[in-house]
RNA sequence: AGGACCAUAGCUCAGUUGGUUAGAGCGCUACCUUGACAUGGUAGAGGUCGCCAGUUCGAAUCUGGCUGGUCCUACCA
């Protein structure tokens, strides 16, 4: 075994031998557990939301298999229909070409090529985090059985009444030429302007003055809009105003949206052009005028002079003019909210177009109760208050997308516009009595790509079909998700799951935090502050490391700022610190917190303590390979006080682990697993353990205990540790696993460590407290006064009791080792201390004669603060004990506590005391 | 505007139903290449738990208010 733990082999070897050996697949006699995996985007690449999300999944999965559960992982990925539209668009670009010069089918064919060549890259990036997802049930949203079920859903809802077609407003990116979701519009805030425009009064009494930020959408305006109880406005409501650069005349209608105290407290009113206004015109009657084409540049609907022009233009067209005929009356600086595509960051348009309608709020009803009753629960507990609060104000769900890549909407229209839906064209001739000869052509659409999503849970089991797998595995266990997505896909999957399976998708939601840079900042390639875990696993130089994050970079100022933050954060670039070291990191990340801060700190203390168990395991074998470590049943064997005590730490340690990883405590196992691995075992157990070994009075019975304990306790350590380090717990396993007489293909299907209450030892728990708190005494001396490291000092113990002094006959050669003595006895009755320094243990004082190498002046400081920390203590506590209501109130026990812990601060005073006198006397 | 969450050591975070001397890792200081490990060991310094009230015998923990920060939803043209 090499000296440091070097994770690059060893992942690549046991990787391919676990998927080559099937060990991913379901098995187990157990309960059926089962994840899906919230499908990463086809055309995507792994970023660290995505490690710390798998990473998650994975300790889940591994541990459920390790318990005996017939485990299914599903895995697979969507097809995400605008982004990877997008990027086959740009290739054909570069090319110098379009899709509408390919064809609708050319193009399609040239998506699926992309996906083979590329698609694979994101699973690969998977293995490569250790994942164990049963690869060969992989699934795509466009495959053949998922598509079938996307289109069953479809039909058997629009028969029920619940998809619907209709003309309203939507978002409409004008670079994509599509719809999208609210949810893909992201509103921020920009600088922008509001003009104050004049519009004339039809009977010529004056005019009117509105504001706008979108001057351009005046060539669109129905009506003039006033508050009904605005006093300033009540006569003109009724009349008309002349609507300038078009002439038409509009209506002013009275109306509460409008806020009075905004602007002039006239609204202009467009209804084909935003929400509230499109809500308004429905109130009044009000004509949709609608001013734009597909691209946003002005329809025919327009005065012919601003026709073709694209909407920035005509917006300072408009400006012009009307400023021009005097109509322009001031312009202010303003801050808006912008809505910008969050694929395309264009700004969106509210555009009129007919669109394909999900029933959502038939299908909440359902949801929400199934949330309310618990059948299925968030984790942790708020985020159902997110949820109830997404499903109870539910807008109709717009699902079809002006998109070509995706699953086609299967509806057919002939030439007067009737819509047939239907399985495919002669399904729905034959259904609806078309004669042949009625030509019939297919809506162009294709539905979003979350419809499809929405079924992932029984869709990727084989549903339509009735499929054993449907039966096992569904509900499933449990969804590992962001909060992000909770309305996007979460809301979407239960509406759907309840209503094709009657059942839930999921028993449990569990909800995790987003990571972010170490400042806080979200990731993204524009900051320039990405990292990439598979970076973090071999690690990557400077120069690659800028030239990836700058790669692509449009702005060469950005690139350049981004140059110089990774030069200043990363000036070595990034180590490699292997997988088993990142993947601990998530876990000790994994809080009920929102935000997962990475800190590379962090990675490299974990990177430390695969190398820590790494030795540990190396010390072990060389002690134990080649010896009688107790493996024969027969043979006598004796557990040592220091034998029982790491067993019995070792029993506490993993009810901790089952207690942790079932309420998805992540950070708190892994933090349990750290703190005994390092300052238990390593730090204790390891050191007693030499000098167990090494102890001539010892027999054989106790040395084949000692070893035992040594392998058996490790074996279970890295059972413990598989699901979260699954690499260097099998390496390890693999050549301790044969010492403790246990042979097995894979720690993978071994079973997960139970606690054993019989190893449960109270007694050597205290003892070793006792042992632990003499060594600790010593050593504070020692290094408070300097006393090299290799040199030896004797102490000298009085005032303890019987216990004590048994303890001492056991243990004296541990202590004298540990805390390295030259001797230790106890002072003979009537023989007085030396000048000494002092450390208590309890009743039991502890002398270690100053002979030359400690210093009076030295202890004397150090006793002094030891006195003023113990004044402290005890003022406290007698302030406490002295209130009449504490000792009245508190319960017995609690009282009693103090009272104890007040008796022995005082005894230790009392004995510090003495202690100091006696040195200030000499 | 409404709602949610957060505020604990220099940094990143734990702290279970109120009772601990408030913990861990990293960082910091001193000493040490001792036979598993310098990706290490030993010892140490460092916190009036954001602020103010309240409930209680007792508050980091419960309640209210304030301040600061993050996010979500809805947006005023």
């Amino acid at each position: 075994m090499d000296k440091t733990f070097k994770p690059a082999e060893i992942e690549k070897r046991w990787y391919a031998h676990w998927e080559e050996s099937g060990y991913f697949a379901p098995g187990g006699s157990g309960d059926p557990y089962c994840i899906m995996i919230p499908p990463p985007n086809v055309t995507g690449s792994l970023h660290m939301g995505h490690g710390f999300q798998q990473t998650l999944m994975d300790a889940l999965i591994r541990y459920h298999r390790m318990l005996g559960n017939d485990t299914l992982w599903q895995v697979g990925t969507d097809h995400a229909g605008i982004a990877t539209q997008m990027v086959v668009e740009r290739q054909l670009e570069a090319e110098g070409r379009d899709r509408h010069e390919l064809g609708r089918e050319a193009f399609i064919e040239r998506v699926w090529q992309w996906k083979g060549e590329s698609g694979g890259n994101i699973t690969r990036q998977l293995r490569r985090l250790g994942t164990s997802p049963d690869w060969s049930r992989e699934r795509f949203t466009m495959d053949e059985g998922l598509s079938r079920a996307v289109q069953e859903v479809f039909i058997r809802l629009y028969r029920e009444g619940l998809i619907y077609r209709g003309q309203r407003l939507v978002n409409w990116d004008p670079s994509l030429h599509t719809a999208i979701s609210d949810l893909e519009v992201i509103a921020e805030e920009e600088q922008g302007h509001l003009w104050h425009f004049r519009y004339p009064l039809s009977d010529g009494s004056g005019h009117l003055t509105v504001a706008t930020t979108r001057p351009e959408t005046m060539l669109g305006d129905a009506a003039i809009a006033v508050h009904p109880e605005d006093e300033r406005y009540a006569q003109l409501v009724g009349k008309t105003v002349d609507l300038p650069l078009v002439g038409r005349q509009l209506p002013i209608v009275a109306d509460d949206y409008v806020d009075r105290d905004f602007g002039t407290g006239c609204v202009k009113i467009t209804p084909a052009h935003d929400f509230n206004d499109y809500a308004l015109g429905q109130r009044h009657g009000l004509p949709l005028i609608n001013i734009l084409n597909a691209d946003a540049t002005l329809s025919d609907a327009v005065p012919e002079f601003y026709r073709g022009l694209d909407r920035f233009t005509a917006r300072e067209r408009v400006v012009a003019d009307l400023e021009q005929l005097g109509l322009l009356e001031k312009v202010e600086d303003h801050t808006l909210k912008v809505p910008r595509g969050d694929r395309s960051g264009v700004v969106i348009e509210p555009w009129l177009t007919p669109q394909w309608y999900v029933d959502a709020k038939k299908l909440a009803a359902p949801a929400i109760e199934a949330v309310e009753s618990g059948a299925i629960a968030f984790v942790p507990k708020q985020w159902e208050n997110t949820y109830f609060s997404w499903m109870r104000d539910l807008q109709d769900w717009c699902i079809s997308r002006q998109l070509w890549w995706g699953h086609r909407i299967p509806a057919w229209y002939d030439p007067e516009g009737n819509v047939y839906v239907g399985e495919d064209e002669a399904s729905v001739r034959a259904e609806h009595g078309l004669s042949d000869n009625l030509p019939l052509h297919r809506d162009e659409d294709v539905l979003d790509t979350w419809f499809s999503s929405a079924l992932w849970t029984f869709s990727t089991l084989g549903w339509p079909e009735d499929t054993p797998e449907l039966a096992r595995y569904h509900p499933t266990s449990v969804l590992v998700t962001g909060f992000d997505i909770i309305f996007f896909w979460v809301a979407r999957m239960i509406m759907m799951t309840l209503h094709f399976r009657g059942e839930v998708p999921f028993h449990t939601v569990y909800v995790h935090g987003l990571v972010r840079d170490s400042e806080g900042q979200k990731m993204s390639k524009s900051k320039g502050n990405v990292l990439d875990p598979i970076d973090l696993i071999d690690g990557i130089d400077l120069e690659d490391l800028v030239a990836k994050r700058t790669a692509g970079m449009m702005q060469p100022r950005l690139a350049e700022k981004i140059e110089k933050a990774t030069r200043q954060h990363y000036p070595e670039g990034i180590s490699a610190y292997g997988t088993d070291a990142l993947r601990f990191t998530f876990y000790s990340l994994a809080s009920t917190g929102r935000d997962i801060k990475f800190d590379l700190g962090r990675i490299e203390g974990y990177r430390n303590f695969c190398n820590k168990l790494w030795n540990a395991a190396r010390y072990v074998l060389m002690n134990a390979e080649g010896e009688d470590c107790g493996q024969d049943p027969e043979a006598p064997v004796s557990y040592h006080l220091v034998d029982r005590w790491i067993r019995s730490r070792l029993q506490e340690t993993i009810g901790e682990v089952h207690r942790a990883l079932d309420n998805y405590r992540f950070d708190l196992a892994a933090q349990v697993l750290y703190d005994f691995v390092w300052n238990e075992y390593c730090d204790w157990y390891l050191e007693l353990s030499k000098v167990a070994l090494r102890d001539p009075t010892g027999d054989d019975a106790a040395r084949r205990g000692t070893r035992q304990t040594l392998v058996q306790v490790l074996e279970s350590v890295l059972r413990l540790l598989h699901p979260f380090m699954p690499f260097i717990t099998e390496e390890s396993w693999q050549s301790v696993a044969p010492l403790v007489g246990v042979r097995g293909a894979t720690i993978m299907r071994q079973p997960y460590p139970e606690v054993d209450p019989s190893s449960v030892d109270k007694a050597a728990s205290a003892e070793l407290e006792w042992l632990k708190i003499i060594v600790l005494g010593v050593r504070n001396i020692r290094g408070e006064m300097n006393v090299a490291p290799g040199k030896t000092v004797d102490a000298l113990l009085r005032n303890g009791t019987e216990n004590d002094k048994k303890r001492l006959l056991d243990n004296q050669t541990f202590l004298m080792q540990l805390a390295r003595l030259g001797s230790i006895r106890f002072l003979a009755d009537g023989e007085s201390a030396p000048a000494a320094a002092t450390a208590l243990a309890g009743d039991l004082e502890i002398f270690v004669p100053l002979a030359g190498l400690i210093d009076r002046e030295a202890e004397l400081g150090r006793l002094t603060r030891e006195l003023n920390r113990i004044e402290g203590e005890l003022k406290r506590l007698r302030g406490k004990l002295d209130n009449p209501g504490f000792v009245a109130k508190a319960p017995a026990e609690v009282v009693e506590r103090e009272r104890e812990k007040l008796a022995a601060q005082e005894q230790a005073q009392a004995r510090l005391e003495a202690q100091r006198q006696a040195l200030e006397d000499m």
